[in-house]
Order: structure tokens, then sequence, then C-alpha cells
DNA sequence: ATTCATACTTGACAGTGTCTAGTAGAAAAA
DNA sequence: TTTTTCTACTAGACACTGTCAAGTATGAAT
């Protein structure tokens, strides 16, 4: 096991951060209470991350090169494994996926590393849109389906994650079908204009 | 013109409050700030909101409740207009839309009067699927419908106000364009399972 | 005239991010 | 071997935050 005290402090903050952020959010996120928890002094995380953004900009990369991997594992079988995979990828790594779409917490422009993570995750879904649609589609409408994919993989995990949707529905027995229909209704709409 | 000054202090922190969190967030938003900017003392807010989740809870409140009407108003023009009501609803109430969906801020459970227009918004929402799918459909596949909906509504509201899609998809001419092409994608899949 | 509620103000406290200034120890250079 | 430099921290301070407690001015109701 890869325990705290052998990995280093960095490790060790990273994951306090992240368990933090899965059970009470991103804000509740604070230098002092991961270097409570790592036992050492309140300035010690800033000698690993710089400052506070800099802890979820490392999360960020963290996250993104997972949902990277995991998308472009996906794509060999079609838009709705991908757009699964994109759900289970949030539903797994809550604490990683809220933070990684926080852009007021940190923005990514800032860090170089983490947006070629950021870019490789999307461009693995656009280029999968772009098989799907054949080469005879224009631009405009490679984006439109890209946005639409991206739009439901999203709006569902947002939903599903932080966002009161199984509250609504009332009876949902198997979240994991309801995520394999949304993922089907999704990848079965090509629209010609 | 609603001046400030006329409406009572409540109607201007509730302005400042959501000015912030158009421009820089919800996090931004700070009893002490909006205090300053309402010209009185920084204990002032809490007469009127309890505490910071106060606010956060009457902004929701008259974000669902502008919402709802959104949406009951677009259902008679089917569900691709109501996807479209959903992501400029967003768009033209970001500091809005950015509390609602902020569970972590304030928990609407506690908050019975912005519950229930919340809930008048997913009704207005789910109401509108069940008419598009007829009467002879299943409760499951009602919900995983109305998650479908909901999900590419959301999320392309999501990706646009806060996400990075228009910076990575490069060239859209006309977002509104782009959101008619999205909602259109949407609502023309009804798959029979 | 007295009570009472409303709408505030002032003051204090603990907690936060972060700047500045140290320090113990190991490696590198002289 | 002695000295310097670098790494990985610690300690203290500052301004800022949310919020509790207590006070005050004003108007209405009794």
């Amino acid at each position: 096991m890869s325990s705290a005290k052998t990995d280093g402090l960095r490790r060790q903050v990273l994951d306090a951060a992240v368990a933090i952020a899965a059970t009470s959010g991103p804000d509740a996120i604070s230098m002092r209470e991961v270097a409570r928890l790592a036992g050492v002094s309140h300035q010690a995380p800033y000698h690993h991350f710089g400052d506070r953004a800099g802890i979820f900009a490392a999360i960020s990369e963290e996250g993104f090169r997972i949902l990277a991997e995991s998308i472009e594992a996906s794509t060999t079988l079609g838009t709705a494994a991908m757009c699964e995979a994109y759900v289970h990828f949030a539903l797994a790594h809550k604490g990683h996926f809220r933070v990684m779409m926080r852009n007021d917490l940190c923005s990514l422009e800032n860090y170089p590393s983490a947006l070629i993570q950021a870019d490789r995750a999307f461009n693995a879904l656009r280029n999968e849109v772009a098989v799907i649609l054949g080469e005879d589609s224009n631009e405009d409408e490679a984006n439109a389906h890209t946005a639409y994919m991206w739009s439901v993989a999203h709006g569902l995990a947002t939903l599903l994650i932080d966002g009161p949707l199984l509250k609504k529905l009332g009876s949902v027995a198997d979240i994991n079908e309801l995520i394999r229909n949304v993922a089907h209704k999704a990848s079965s709409t090509i629209v010609h204009s």
C-alpha cells in the first residue's frame, strides 16, 4: 500500500484534499486543514504547491489524465461507451471531477501540464465524434455534435453527483442502467441538416 | 429604475450578490463585501438573510422562479424549445444559475419556498417529456428520457458558462445557432427499447 | 407613557490564505 | 575538512472572513 508517510508530503496533501472534495466539496479544502491532516505546519504545503490554487491545479491534472485514459480506452466501443465512460469516471472520482470543472478555483491556463491532459481528454472525445459523423460533415456540424455529446455526458455526470436528479426522479432502481439508457439515446442521434 | 436606496437593503444586497456571482462566482460573495457595497455595517445583511447560506437560498428561489416561468412558457413549443429556454436562462442569469446548482453552498431542503420553485421547474420539464413520449411509455423510460433531456440542457448550459467548450471548439460563429442545433438533436431522439 | 419589534451598529473571536523570516539537515564546492 | 548552497520544512504576523453577543435609534401598539 502506498501509505502517506512513505510517499512524501505532496502525495499526502493531495490525497487529503481529494478526499475532502469528494465528501464536502472543493471549497472545504483548506491549506491549514490538509496540513493538519498530514501532521505538518500550516506552511508546509506551500512548499509543494505554491498556493491554494496550486493544489487545485494538481488535482485537475491528475483527474484529466485519468479521464483522458478512460475516454481513449472507450472510443473503440463507440460514442455510447464513451459517454458512459465519462459519467463513470465522474462517479468514481468525485473529488477530482468536482475540482476539474471549477474554473473559478484555478484557471487551467496558468498550468500548462494540466491543460495538456484536459486537451487529451477533449481531443479523444472530438475525434471519436468525427469518426462517427464521417468525413463528409462540415466543421459546424462536427462542432455541434461534439458539443452535444459532451453536454449529455457532462450534464448527466454533474446532475448525478451534485444535482437533484435522483431525488427528483424518485424511483431509479439501477443507476448504471439509467446511464446506459441515456448514453444510448445520445449516441443514436445523428441529424442531418 | 428600481434603485437600490428605495428598494430596501434586502433587494440591494441580493442584487450585489448576484452581480458578484455573475462576474467572479458565488464563492466571491462575502457578507462584508455586500454590506460594504450597500453602504451599511457588516452585520446589517444578517438581519435579512440570517447567514451567508440565506443569501444563496434567496438567490436560488428567485432563479428557480424565473427558470420555471421560462420553461412553462416554452413547453407548448416542444422539447427543443424547452431545452433552448433552459440554456438561454442560464446565459441570461449567470449569477443566479451558478448559485442554484451549488448544493454545497446552501442545501435547498432547508428552504421550502426555494424548493417549491425548483420543483415547479422540474415538473414543467418532466411533464413536457411525458407528453412527447405519449401515454404508453413505462416509468423507467419516462425517467430516462427526462434525465436525458435535462442532461443535454444542463450540460450545455454549464459548459457554455463555466466550461471550456467554446475555447476548445475554436470556431463558433453563432452561439445561438449552436444551442438551437444541440437542442434539435436532443429533441429528435426517441428510442424505443 | 411604556412596551415592544424592527432595523440596524459596534465590538469581539476564531478561522482562513499568505507574506516574511527563520532553521535543521543533507549535498556540493572550496 | 570547512564552507556554501539547496531542500524541506517551522514560527510568527497580517489582513480578511463568517458569525456570536450586545447595544441603539425609531416607530407602532398598548
